[in-house]
DNA sequence: ACAAAAATTAAACATTTGTTTAAATTTAAA
DNA sequence: TTTAAATTTAAACAAATGTTTAATTTTTGT
């Protein structure tokens, strides 16, 4: 059972689902896409949803992990703490930004409510540690009593905002009709000194 | 041709494309949850496609007209104009909820250009718009020098994070496991209190 | 009340869907 | 080399899909 040929055919998936979204993809478009015959998808993972599951399974790490840079350097101030946080989600979610995307769409959607619940259940651990480092921010009167939980909702949504349409994004931006804006290093910048800048504005008691 | 039944078809439509997304609705679904025969979805539109074409078109007014409130009042200071526009899109996203997470997932996805286009155009406006308010608030030394484009993408961000997913927004939020975030006033006022104050912090100049 | 138009229905249509089968091929171990 | 297991294949499967048809009912205008 090669994993690696497992690994194609998730990668090749998550690039399908996130144009075309899981109900749009059908089983034939993805064996085509990655060169492999119809029932190989059913003989590796066992059904179509299964092979969801898997591919959420393997990737969620993009998602998982995102604290553990934090979680070696201790000592750093509130803020120091928010501007890692910040850069690692910038980072992460335009490197590997289909993967979001698709975990974007299965959210908006209510079926396959385990899934919906396992995504949530990674999701929520990160925005627990985030609450908790601006909650004690709040605390040690670093940051202003700001709402934490949708403070955490700006950051990301703002990502997901810019992530949602290539095409809105371009024109948004002014880029050209071709443009891929979120591979180029500018855009990485821009994005990164936006989000900064608020969250400065936003969170500090003691404006620098 | 009975507008009314039109529109019957259409709202159930929104309903379903929200909880399912469009490929993952059947006709036979939706005919089935309007109370209607299969065959008068297509007899009124035509096909799916073009229902959803529908759908879109008669409901794109709640984005179009998002600015019109402001274009009245004309002696507001640019930080009142954002306050105004803040407000609406609070209070239009959170009625017209499931609208708009259909419109989140069809500009997640590349199918259909068109229809993408379409909506695109229609949400350019209020960018543009929002955009120029903005640079006019900074050449008058009223805002800071911030980014016009992605400050509009935090504000409908926040708004579309929250929406994404009612499960992840009651576990963020510490809500029951059924409650209904999005009806509540109290939470309405949560969510605007919150992007009122982050944008008064990054837009003003002059603190207050 | 009548005839034409519009609306509604159940049934059928051709495709496409995810999945399974059974045979053929390749790989790995003895 | 031989044999069993794992992989790959093309074909077939039943179910579901969007759509159309043709008959029937309802509505409308005269």
């Amino acid at each position: 059972m090669s994993d690696q040929k497992k690994q194609h055919i998730i990668q090749t998936a998550i690039t399908l689902f996130a144009e075309k979204g899981y109900e749009g993809t059908s089983i034939r478009d993805l064996a085509k896409r990655a060169k492999v015959n119809v029932a190989m998808v059913n003989y590796y993972f066992g059904s179509k949803e299964k092979l969801f599951e898997a591919l959420v399974a393997t990737r969620a790490s993009y998602i998982r992990d995102l604290l553990d840079e934090m979680k070696k350097n201790t000592a750093m101030s509130h803020f120091e703490k928010m501007e890692l946080i910040i850069q690692q989600y910038v980072t992460r979610i335009l490197e590997n930004r289909a993967f979001f995307q698709v975990m974007q769409q299965e959210m908006l959607v209510t079926i396959r409510p385990e899934l919906n619940r396992n995504i949530t259940d990674v999701l929520l651990k990160n925005i627990d540690a985030i609450v908790k480092i601006i909650q004690s921010g709040i605390r040690k009167k670093e940051f202003r009593k700001v709402d934490p939980q949708l403070t955490f909702a700006s950051i990301i949504g703002t990502l997901q905002q810019v992530l949602m349409s290539r095409n809105l994004c371009n024109r948004m931006l002014g880029l050209p009709e071709k443009a891929d804006p979120y591979t180029h290093p500018k855009f990485k910048n821009r994005l990164h000194n936006h989000i900064h800048q608020m969250m400065q504005a936003h969170l500090l008691a003691h404006q620098p």
